[in-house]
DNA sequence: CTAGGGTTAG
């Protein structure tokens, strides 16, 4: 709403402005990586822990011998990704220190971090102050208020801002704008299922599109996310009758469509799911379209999720025989149908087999093993494999092989190595992540070492993560049915500090993770 | 991170 109401005058601010600057569109950046730093870990540690963090950042940066660097703040702003509050006031410090100057990554990081908590209208100020500071706005500054809006649910204003950004990025004309950039509106709405809107603007606007075969897909792929093969099956005809050869994407998007589609455990609906995957297979191969291994891929998925072990290492026969090389994923989806049909020593086989292909597994293809440990209660087992990783000498461990590690732990009251499992995720620097802490202050809580929980609690808090409302719930009601009320209250205060609350408007804060 | 497949968790 606020955007609404915001728009209209912005743009006409910047239609003045544009007089004076003239900048040039940068290529598409993509936001940073999070590196290791110390100094920025310092600086958001310090921004974390203080109220105010204008009093103590300057003596505090010349104590430490720190001077700010735009990687510097960069990499600050990555560590505040879950606190825009003081992400935004250290914006502003920066900005008052003379001698540095705030690029486009920095605006872009920033306007990011509003957004992830809908605080849209004050991003679109961002963007007015970086026209005025003539900080050039790029496409990727509009692809971050564009996704964070559809992630929000509101589609209307994505496509709003996607319309008008031709105004803000200069030396492209508005034509050009859609041709370049339609893709990323279409695929964002459909990769969060708004799919319906991204029909209507695509017929929309399909007159001044250049029709082709990926703007289809991502329909395609769009109406199968939301299970509407009926919908994927039209534009898939569409795009035939256009006379646009589909290629082997299309086909693969809409075979995965039809196998992920139903649950498959009535046994009929899996040989139906299998015929209409077989059709297309047929389809595909009279159009002189070759399957792939991502192609088989998507049906020895299917066989995993159907329990069909023998299937599934009869299927990579077939595709072997055909000439087509299994990649990890293909190795990982029948390693993992073995481990979880509880045939550990044939996935072993099939480790070995794999990397004698010169396929290397990596931790994900480890942590099949490790859930079917889990599933037999095999501390043994899981350990011994655990302690070759740690070893070094097969992958190391990622946060997930902790995380499995830790649930078993905790499930199985062996409290003692569990904390040994997080130190060593610790050490390692893989984690601990959200999920971590989630798995270790509900394992307490399950204890009912309240203390404990609530200590793991705080910590999480100070490192920034925001923890799940259930969480917070579980905590609540254990402190108070223990009579804690001093604990608790010492918590509320610290939450209240950081502005977090857990009432019903803050689940829209939940949005889905980037696609990597 | 201008189209597709697998692996994690509560």
């Amino acid at each position: 709403m606020l955007v609404r109401l915001g728009f209209r005058s912005l743009l006409f601010t910047k239609l003045h402005i544009r007089f004076f600057c003239s900048s040039q569109l940068h290529p598409m950046a993509s936001l940073p990586e999070l590196e290791p730093s110390n100094d920025a870990d310092l600086i958001s540690q310090l921004l974390l822990q203080h109220h105010n963090p204008f009093h103590s950042m300057e003596s505090s940066l010349q104590l430490h011998g720190i001077s700010l660097t735009p990687f510097l703040i960069h990499q600050t702003f990555l560590r505040l990704k879950h606190s825009s509050k003081i992400a935004l006031s250290f914006f502003h410090y920066s900005l008052n220190c003379p001698h540095l100057h705030l690029d486009t990554t920095a605006f872009n990081l920033l306007i990011d971090n509003l957004c992830k908590v809908r605080q849209f209208d004050v991003a679109w100020q961002l963007i007015i102050q970086m026209d005025q500071k003539s900080v050039k706005t790029n496409f990727t500054t509009f692809y971050l208020l564009i996704r964070r809006l559809i992630s929000a649910g509101l589609t209307r204003q994505a496509i709003r801002t996607f319309s008008e950004m031709h105004v803000f990025l200069d030396e492209q004309s508005e034509d050009q704008v859609w041709k370049d950039y339609f893709y990323y509106l279409l695929d964002t709405l459909c990769k969060y299922g708004y799919v319906k809107v991204a029909t209507e603007v695509f017929n929309k606007e399909k007159w001044r599109l250049e029709l082709n075969c990926k703007l289809y897909t991502i329909l395609i792929y769009g109406w199968c996310k939301v299970k509407n093969i009926e919908m994927a099956r039209r534009f898939f005809g569409e795009l035939l009758d256009k006379g646009i050869d589909p290629n082997v994407v299309s086909y693969n998007v809409l075979l995965n469509g039809i196998c992920r589609r139903a649950s498959l455990h009535p046994n009929g609906r899996f040989d139906k799911v299998i015929r209409d995957a077989e059709k297309v297979f047929d389809e595909m191969c009279e159009r002189g379209v070759e399957p792939d291994v991502t192609s088989y891929s998507i049906l020895l998925h299917v066989y995993t999720r159907a329990h069909k072990p023998e299937l599934s290492l009869e299927k990579l026969r077939i595709m072997r025989r055909k000439g087509i090389c299994p990649n990890i994923v293909t190795y990982t989806s029948v390693i993992k149908c073995l481990c979880s049909c509880g045939r550990i020593e044939d996935a072993e086989l099939l480790l070995e087999q794999m990397v004698s292909n010169g396929v290397t597994p990596t931790s994900a293809t480890y942590n099949c093993f490790f859930k079917e440990f889990k599933g037999r209660k095999d501390v043994d087992g899981a350990l011994r494999l655990y302690g070759k990783m740690m070893q070094g000498s097969l992958c190391s461990p990622s946060v997930s092989t902790f995380n499995i590690l830790l649930g078993m732990l905790l499930k199985l009251g062996r409290i003692g190595l569990a904390r040994d499992i997080w130190d060593d995720m610790k050490d390692s620097g893989a984690g601990p992540d959200l999920d971590s802490y989630t798995l270790l202050i509900h394992g307490f809580c399950e204890k009912q070492k309240w203390k404990t929980a609530c200590e793991f609690f705080m910590e999480m808090i100070e490192k920034g993560f925001l923890p799940q409302k259930v969480t917070f719930e579980t905590l609540y009601r254990g402190l108070i049915q223990a009579n804690m009320l001093r604990t608790w209250r010492r918590l509320k205060k610290r939450l209240d500090e950081e502005s977090i609350t857990f009432g019903s408007e803050f689940e829209t804060y939940h949005l889905k993770p980037y696609r990597r």
